[in-house]
DNA sequence: ACTGTAGGCCAACAGGCGTTGACATAGAAA
DNA sequence: TTTCTATGTCAACGCCTGTTGGCCTACAGT
């Protein structure tokens, strides 16, 4: 058999250096304004190492862009605190981890990272709507509405940074949110 | 007096074919993937032109993106038909016009369009959700409820196109999501 | 008819970009 | 100790960008 998991390179610092400043520049910057020298720069190395560890600079977003939403299997919730559960979840994510910041700026105006998004909430946010059984007939639309929600949320508060989306604190969001998503994943419309 | 309304020049023609040229390029391309030289060749022109009558590339997109919301006078709505108003509204405006669009794309890379924006939604949508008198000290927080879903859905529908998001009719988005705006600028958070 | 000016094009600039290949070096393998 | 390969640097390439200034040309004012 092939080994999986081979023993530490010594590049392995150098490659978590260069990952670690490209999702900097990439979540502050966007994927155009992000320029490979920048990110070399930030790492300390040259730029070609990025071109060598990473063979482009699609290859490098691609690496720095990976990204789990980490959901909790919805099946496990109580019915009545799906949207509680879900916001609070994203919150944390992506308060912790500029990974998805990244991806939601370049997703304006990058081909790949938009693709790279619809995939993320097809994938994984359809399958955990779809895991708490009601409703497969509307599976995608629930979750699509969920994302319209969450990613305005995302896009208010970390890029646009409107101030009053800036200013409310977590259990304030959560508050007024929630509902909005508990009616998108258990309700009917116009209710 | 200073004529403040010149008689048409023979350049207008000219100036209104950048101008569109440049709402179609910035909104599907995003700021800095937009060159000015490819807006010249749409609007078959020659890129200096562009410099000429609006001075930098930054100048062009201040010119492009002058956006008016045209909101209703939401004092003069049915108080609970406000968010249903809010999101038809919406939904016309800018399907049928794609500076929004082009807007949009841009705030997520560039510092000025993302101050625009901010402009946009504070005087425009707070100054609205304020005209229908209830519950003035939180004005700012229901108008900037309002623009995370509506943002999230132009986001979703128009920039990274969800599949499920850009299948549903208006009718259907309106029946959804129009509960979510009453809410936020009627309602009381976790009701 | 003459002249001044506004409208338009062309060629070039300086700078930044992603990317490449040749070269040095240090550590592991023999 | 010698050899080889992984790690890293340096300098340059070709291309594209925003921007500039000089030069035609056609039309409006006289």
């Amino acid at each position: 058999m092939t080994d999986t998991a081979p023993r530490a390179r010594r590049s392995d610092a150098t490659r978590a250096a260069i990952l670690r400043a490209a999702r900097e520049r990439f979540a502050a910057d966007g994927y155009e304004r992000a320029t490979i020298r920048a990110i070399a720069a930030d790492a300390r190395i040259d730029p070609s190492m990025v071109m060598r560890y990473y063979g482009s600079k699609e290859g490098l977003f691609a690496a720095a862009a990976e990204f789990d939403l980490r959901l909790p299997d919805l099946g496990a919730v109580p019915p009545d605190r799906l949207g509680e559960t879900l916001v609070r979840h994203f919150l944390r994510r992506w308060e912790g981890d500029e990974t998805l910041a990244a991806l939601l700026r370049a997703a304006s105006t990058n081909p790949g990272a938009a693709e790279r998004m619809r995939r993320l909430f097809a994938d994984q946010l359809a399958a955990a709507v779809a895991g708490f059984g009601t409703d497969p007939a509307n599976t995608a639309r629930r979750a699509g509405l969920v994302a319209s929600q969450i990613l305005g949320l995302a896009f208010t508060r970390y890029i646009v940074r409107l101030p009053p989306v800036v200013e409310m604190a977590p259990d304030e969001l959560v508050a007024w949110v929630a509902p909005t998503l508990q009616r998108y994943l258990t309700g009917r419309p116009e209710s």
